[in-house]
RNA sequence: GCUGUCAUAGCUCAGGGGUAGAGCACUUCAUUGGUAAUGAAGAGGUCCUGGGUUCAAUUCCCAGUGACAGCACCA
């Protein structure tokens, strides 16, 4: 006799075992005719399952944004099923739902392409159409995998061996077709609506492994109705729009060339934004106890077979081979080896630590070509680096101070909000597990104390120490690591750095590696699309533009142009034969924040006409005025504050 | 690196076995205008590179390079 108690606190009865579609008939049937699932006690499950015990249940309709998950879900099956009748012997393997859609990867001699998902597409909705049930069936394990082999779906055989030995091995069946799957289900394959359309094809490995063979997916979205649909069509089109490599071109601020792949050209009005970035990035670090260094590009071999770099990374390396000497360099892939080498001039005593030494660091890394994205993965870049020499029991506070600073950057830079990850051992890894214990201790006292949260990111430490990362997001929704601090045992040891302790004893100093922005060139990718290249003032490549409406008015416009640029602002000239709508138009166009327009009337009374950047309003006052507000407004903001 | 797609004017793109087009940008001329496109004329191409097929290849085939998407990688 299971009593059910529902969402609103109210409990029915009912004799004997209920299946989810009888209670939501019990309580209506609108209710009947909309649930999708039930979930018993935190549970989802069909609702085709029975209770039969007390419990505490609610049901998902298509209203709410669980239900996003189940319906993503059901069309990857359904795309499976679609894709085995139009090309049998295709084996399959999983499919999910993921973040705005869901995928399947098949195994297939030929891969799929674009021009095979409209007629899958086509099948998928027939497959809708037909409605049919979806049903949960629980088989013995030895009999599922014999029925997969027999079929030659080796890969589900393989899944189905793999599982832990207690689970219970369900198949859902949707009319003749059926595959292993945990399961819940919506009803029947109606359910799933129309709201979908396949995207893309994609290679991607069995079991995410390079090592396996490569699959061939197919990604697809799904939404709970036409309108979120297209809203999320329409979201893509938009994000095209903030691609940093398309703003750059449009704003001329750098390109790359098959010459020089993976290394970026700035052009004046990128590098300029660069430079403001950097300058602001310095002064921060100056007033956080930073002190600056610079140290060489090319570096002995021998001093990344004693880091272990040689090691592990060579392959990532450019090599520079000298013919007059016996000697092999690399162009520096990172800059720590460098630092621990300032740090061991002279002797060090515990009195000096912290020591906060800080590096704009340019790197060299052979990238993967796959892995090259326009500004954001490059085999040239510059970090925002920074070792901090502690002791053990400095870890905390200086994680702590870090993570202050890197928050009050990121709020200046008009990040409200990002994800931090928490990495810790790799499976490859420098120094033995109580090394490794006491590092992501450390590292994770330093996060309490901080009040930081993190998600787990199990064995993606770096191999000489677990790591936070702090990740930043693009507009096309891909999720980039940026600012990031490393504990770090191994390389002190590894490279004999060493301090006199206040018993006049040796110790090894704990090196924090650690970085704000990451790599310049990451996160002014980042910084584009965030702001879809309208800057605020003080990033503005072009700050001002100075615009004449008449030819007359060009000389004066001239010495608005000049008092602009004597202020320190980045200031363009337009004297050009155009009408000032043209003008207008262009250089709005171009995000330049503030035009300043002067005609005969502001020469004469020495005044400018402005017009801020998407306003249709205009502002005249006089050109000191002009000059003071629009220095005060590009002020950075470290320096509002001060 | 792997799988797939793509490569034509500065940019965005159309085209197609008989040496090529549009819009924007650019140059020149006319126009001096009041807040998101003044008009006209002109210039601009090794159709990514190298092979092959063909009377003929920018177009078809093969290879390379690069870009894009995803996967793998990311000290």
């Amino acid at each position: 006799m299971p009593a059910i108690t529902l969402p609103d606190g109210s409990q029915r009865n009912f004799d004997g075992a209920v299946t989810g579609t009888t209670i939501a008939q019990a309580i209506g049937p609108g209710l009947a005719k909309a649930a999708l699932i039930m979930v018993v006690d935190g549970v989802e499950m069909d609702m085709s399952r029975e209770i039969s015990a007390d419990a505490t249940v609610k049901f998902i309709t298509r209203r709410d944004e669980d239900a996003l998950e189940l319906i993503r879900h059901d069309a990857a099956h359904i795309m499976a099923e679609a894709v085995q009748a139009l090309y049998p012997g295709t084996q399959v393997t999983i499919g999910p739902a993921i973040e705005n859609g869901f995928y399947y990867d098949f195994y297939r001699n030929e891969p799929f392409t674009p021009e095979d998902l409209p007629a899958i597409e086509a099948k998928m909705r027939e497959i809708v159409a037909a409605n049919t049930p979806f049903t949960r069936e629980v088989w013995n394990r030895e009999e599922a995998i014999e029925f997969f082999e027999k079929k030659g779906e080796r890969f589900k055989a393989e899944l189905i061996r793999d599982l832990p030995g207690g689970e219970t091995i369900t198949i859902y069946r949707q009319g003749e077709w059926l595959d292993l799957c945990r399961g819940p289900h919506l009803r029947a394959t109606g359910d799933v609506g129309t709201a979908f359309k396949l995207m893309k094809t994609a290679g991607a490995y069995w079991r995410g492994d390079s090592k396996n063979p490569m699959l061939s997916r197919i990604y697809g979205t799904a939404w709970r109705d036409q309108k979120e649909l297209d809203a999320y069509l329409h979201q893509l089109e938009e994000a095209e729009r903030r691609d940093h490599r398309r703003l750059a071109r449009q704003m001329d601020l750098f390109h790359i060339q098959e010459e020089a792949v993976g290394s970026i050209f700035w052009h004046p009005k990128g590098w300029r934004l660069y430079r403001t970035v950097e300058a602001y990035i310095r002064r921060r670090q100056e007033e956080g106890g930073y002190e600056e260094v610079r140290t060489p590009q090319l570096v002995d071999r021998k001093l990344w077979e004693k880091s272990g770099h040689w090691d592990k990374y060579r392959k990532h390396m450019f090599i520079a081979d000298v013919v007059e000497e016996e000697s092999t360099l690399a162009l520096k892939p990172m800059n720590c080896p460098c630092h621990v080498q300032i740090f061991r001039q002279g002797l060090r005593s515990y009195k000096q630590l912290p020591i906060r030494m800080a590096e704009f660091g340019s790197c060299h890394r052979y990238e993967p070509s796959g892995a090259l994205h326009g500004i954001m993965r490059v085999r040239a870049f510059t970090q925002d680096d920074a070792h901090i020499f502690c002791t053990e029991d400095q870890i905390a506070d200086e994680t702590v101070r870090f993570v202050e600073l890197l928050e009050s950057v990121y709020k200046d830079f008009g990040f409200e909000s990002f994800a931090v990850k928490f990495s810790d051992r790799p499976e490859t890894r420098a120094g033995d597990d109580e090394v490794w214990d006491r590092a992501e201790g450390a590292l994770k006292a330093a996060c309490a104390q901080a009040g930081v949260e993190y998600t787990l990111n199990p064995g993606e430490g770096a191999f000489y120490g677990p790591k936070l990362e702090f990740v930043l997001r693009d507009a096309i929704g891909r999720d980039w690591q940026c600012g990031t601090i490393q504990v770090d045992f191994v390389l002190p040891e590894r490279l004999d750095a060493e301090y006199v302790t206040s018993e006049s004893g040796r110790a090894r100093p704990v090196m924090l590696h650690r970085a704000i922005i990451g790599s310049f060139e990451r996160f002014l990718g980042i910084l584009i699309e965030q702001y879809a290249g309208r800057f605020p003032l003080w990033l503005a490549p072009t700050q001002a533009v100075v615009a004449t409406i008449v030819s007359d008015a060009d000389e004066y416009a001239q010495e608005v142009a000049a008092a602009l640029q004597k202020a320190g602002l980045a200031v363009e000239l337009d004297i050009s034969n155009q009408k000032i709508q043209a003008k207008i138009r262009d250089h709005s166009l171009h995000h330049v924040p503030n035009i300043l327009v002067v005609g005969r009337r502001e020469a004469e009374e020495r005044k400018v006409a402005l017009r801020r950047l998407g306003g249709a309003a205009q502002e005249v006052m006089t050109l000191d005025e002009a000059v003071a507000q629009l220095t005060r407004e590009a002020t950075p903001p470290d320096l509002q504050r001060a």
